[in-house]
DNA sequence: ACAAAGATCCGT
DNA sequence: CGGATCTTTGTA
């Protein structure tokens, strides 16, 4: 099976959040053992106008990555234990990201990174060419049922963009 | 330098 | 509902 490629990423993070649902997320560990994991629940954050977004502060030496081009990794810490999977979408200078919020089996950011090992270390990392995490298609998924509903834990944002429906979820 | 907050999770 | 736990960011 072949990884999603470019063009797959460098869209608008409003079409590449839906359509990573059904995909598989796959993890080669150090010591070789691959594992596949549907994708299930994601969030998009899209650009500096969206306040819930780590890129309304602007450029940071954090949210750096999210200015590149479509496909990099974003991985960041949050409240001192959990290490949160994002993708970044779009073309350069347009900062988007998908937060991976949950896989088969694991539902919860901060429990689906725990169990496949990713950390500080993936930041940066290009999901087009690296040898440990990538996006491989799934061939049956051509009946998906998703929903949408705001996103989860960004009180801290305005009214507007906390009431977007960017929270997108396989329903079963 | 220092203080504050945070895209979460778990146990009570 | 509160505690764990530590990086990033803003302010001085």
């Amino acid at each position: 099976m072949h990884r999603l490629q470019r063009d797959f990423f460098t869209r608008d993070v409003l079409d590449v959040a839906p359509d990573l649902l059904g995909k598989y997320l796959v993890r080669k560990f150090d010591h070789g053992e691959v594992s596949k994991f549907k994708i299930t629940e994601v969030e998009a954050y899209r650009g500096e106008e969206d306040l819930a977004c780590h890129a309304s502060k602007g450029r940071t030496k954090r949210t750096e990555i999210m200015y590149h081009e479509g496909g990099r990794i974003y991985v960041y810490l949050i409240y001192g234990m959990y290490w949160m999977l994002n993708f970044v979408t779009a073309n350069e200078n347009i900062p988007q990201a998908v937060l991976i919020r949950g896989i088969e089996g694991f539902a919860g950011p901060g429990k689906l990174t725990r169990h496949l090992q990713i950390d500080k270390s993936f930041y940066g990392k290009d999901l087009i060419s690296n040898d440990s995490l990538w996006i491989e298609p799934n061939s049956d998924n051509s009946d998906l049922k998703i929903k949408t509903t705001p996103r989860i834990g960004i009180d801290y944002a305005c009214e507007i963009y906390k009431n977007k429906r960017w929270r997108f979820v396989l329903d079963f």
